[in-house]
DNA sequence: GACGGAGAAGAACGATCATTCTTAAACAAG
DNA sequence: CTTGTTTAAGAATGATCGTTCTTCTCCGTC
């Protein structure tokens, strides 16, 4: 019978994935990972092919146990822009629990650190950005259907901006520790989407 | 008397940026900048003490060959809205002529890739978005002044929600080759900064 | 032509990287 | 307790990192 391994998968996923996050791919090193998560070289090797293997599954775990819980409140049936307000409600008051600069957002970090020939990675961050944006499409077309002001084109195109002006409300969390600042953002972009949801342009 | 330096200190720096740019700091290693640039460790190390130091040289070279061009539009005296889209349409239109994946911006890509503890770095970037920031406001404050509609708070509020914005779009760019996308997010950036400035949160 | 000094080139260095291998401890089965 | 198997731990390995140093070439000067 085989022995019960000593450390979990998941809370190596866990510990690896805070590392990762923190601190960025490159500068993380295998020794540095052994640390933090506690288990050692061989008991990594054994459930991960190397640093890459192991980085990959880490932004799996990320979408499951930060990104999921996160964007609920879009993902959910019948969600409004009520919906959005409270995933960026949640994660600011993240941000303001964490007490100091925050580490922002594990893809868009990625997105700046790995090299333009690794498809596989690119692959994965395409993903997440897809999943936000189809959160947002659906709760903007939701609000949209009521007066119809804008065309399908233009909802699309608002679903993107909203995901694309997330990417960077986390970018420059990295950068700045005044929530406030960032709640300023965060308001800005909810007020932009309910003005042209209701017709601003005209 | 002293020869002639074979390599000029402004090749190596214009050569450095760009390699930094693509590739991020902690990637790109000193044979890479031997092999980029042309000129040897010798070479670089007799005008760098070293590659942090390089590297912040080619953030001052950054300022001063992409930002101060780029920004004029929205720094000139008297710049209004238009100068915000001579700007942003600039930006696109390089992107769009590099033909593939965009680089993004350096300062954004940096943000992720710096340890927090890095303060001397961090304050470049800091000053990097006050600049941006800067600009928006004086820009905004200007098209404000006619209608008085918004306070200074808010429009101090708005010109980082536009440095942020720009920050997301840059970001995203590392991961689309569709320009497409990005002249749809600038266009929607402007367009709400045109919806907040004519009143439309009444 | 000979000499002196400065710069270019890349070999050399210690440190550290990701990965592998060796070794010994720990547990189930008899 | 003994044996067999599987894991944990960390030493070993080859590659590569940032940095330094040696070597050789080049050029102005006498």
């Amino acid at each position: 019978m085989p022995r019960a391994k000593s450390h979990s998968r998941e809370q190596l996923l866990d510990s690896a994935l805070s590392t990762f996050w923190k601190t960025g791919y490159h500068v993380v090193s295998m020794g540095d990972l052994v640390r933090e998560t506690g288990v050692s070289r061989a008991g990594i090797y054994s459930d991960f092919s190397g640093k890459q293997d192991l980085f990959h599954a880490c932004l799996d775990k990320y979408q499951e146990i930060v990104v999921t819980p996160a964007f609920t409140p879009v993902e959910a049936p019948g969600a409004g822009l009520d919906g959005i307000r409270a995933y960026l409600s949640n994660l600011l008051n993240r941000f303001e629990a964490a007490d100091g600069f925050g580490i922002g957002c594990l893809v868009g970090n990625t997105l700046t650190q790995i090299a333009i020939e690794d498809v596989a990675t690119r692959e994965k961050l395409l993903e997440h950005c897809d999943r936000l944006t189809n959160g947002f499409r659906k709760v903007l077309t939701r609000e949209n259907s009521q007066n119809e002001t804008l065309t399908a084109a233009q909802i699309d195109d608002l679903a993107r901006y909203t995901m694309i002006s997330v990417q960077g409300l986390w970018s420059y969390a990295r950068l700045t520790g005044d929530v406030a600042v960032l709640r300023a953002y965060s308001d800005n972009l909810v007020t932009s989407l309910e003005a042209r949801l209701r017709g601003a342009s005209h």
